[in-house]
DNA sequence: GTCTATATTTTGATAGAC
DNA sequence: GTCTATCAAAATATAGAC
């Protein structure tokens, strides 16, 4: 369980090493800010080297993405298998959602700042739409039960709960148990407002 | 009134047409993919009469946030200078902060995705974490006060609430009288949250 | 798995004419 | 205010040796 093949000895990097580097790199730099002469000297190789693991600088940020749109599609996925009203089930996606994207940090940071410049990024844009369309049908669906306020459009709402947890990729460092905590300040905020209520 | 000096005929473009192009491409393409050349197509002119009107690629970054950070600067200040409880002057500022992405939204929406990676950015993240931590005290107040719940700590409160103000730059798009409804929605979300209250 | 060497293109910016 | 001409640096990527 310990040693996975191919990982004797210090053969040089592998194409994990490079993704990880590259998003790093990615995330401080920007993408396209980012050379590939960067990226071979924080690997500490040449730019040649790097063409071994990955064909190309968009192959890097392809993988990277979609290792953060399947995490966040897992979640979405789990969320509407759960036998339980609308709102519970949007509760529970927030949730899942927050603790995705504490776990693979690096790579929704990256997703979130990706604008559709290229092919690679158009697909990723359009895998967040549709994520975004189930959130909004949530929030509808909870409306008309009469669980959420119905003065809020939908869609302004989904959109609302997930720049708050979207902003979290800005400014949130791992810290033990940290995640959870959060999940319930967006649920609390989100659902139930900051303000006290009236003794 | 109708004419400013400096705006007879057609004498070619002048510094504020080249800025508005310039945070136009730098939204849609990103700062850094943006080159020169793809700005002097836009306006249809070659790269050497760009330096004409701005002296570098890092000079119309600044004036683009500046402009931004000018707008948002502003509404703290109105806020702060409010007679008012301190749980009411967040409300206003983050009406206000609303109000000034709306208007300047192509300007803010460039700000947002700034990231310190030169010496301009740098200086508008500076500028943005002053910001920041006027509103973190806004709230530490209106918990004092317990005008707002304390069990969220403020400076989480505060990046939450700018969290979905600052998400408007990703999808608002200009309507007669859409931003003040907006504000609204994020007004009643963040202090009174989406959940009916119990008949 | 990494290297040197190289091809090709594009970049931000300047000089000086009109 | 815009142009042509030009530059030096940096970019992505490939070929082929070790």
């Amino acid at each position: 369980m310990t040693d996975s093949p191919r990982r004797r000895g210090r053969p040089g990097h592998d194409q994990g090493a490079v993704l990880a580097a590259a998003v790093r790199l990615f995330n401080a730099r920007g993408y396209e800010a980012t050379s590939m002469g960067d990226l071979a000297e924080e690997l500490g190789i040449t730019k040649s080297s790097i063409y071994h693991h990955v064909s190309s600088k968009q192959d890097l940020l392809r993988m990277a993405v979609d290792h953060a749109l399947d995490g966040l599609q897992e979640a979405a996925d789990e969320a509407a298998a759960m036998p339980a009203p609308p709102v519970e089930r949007l509760e529970l996606l927030i949730r899942r959602s927050v603790l995705v994207l504490a776990d693979r940090l690096e790579f929704v940071t990256l997703l979130l700042r990706v604008r559709g410049n290229n092919g690679v990024e158009k697909e990723a844009l359009n895998r967040r739409r549709i994520l975004d369309a189930q959130v909004t049908e949530l929030v509808k669906q909870s409306q008309l039960d009469g669980d959420l306020r119905a003065d809020v459009d939908p869609a302004t709402a989904a959109r609302l709960m997930f720049g708050m947890v979207n902003s979290l990729a800005e400014w949130y460092r791992p810290r033990r148990g940290g995640a959870t905590a959060l999940a319930d300040a967006v649920v609390t905020m989100a659902f139930e407002g900051l303000r006290t209520r009236k003794v």
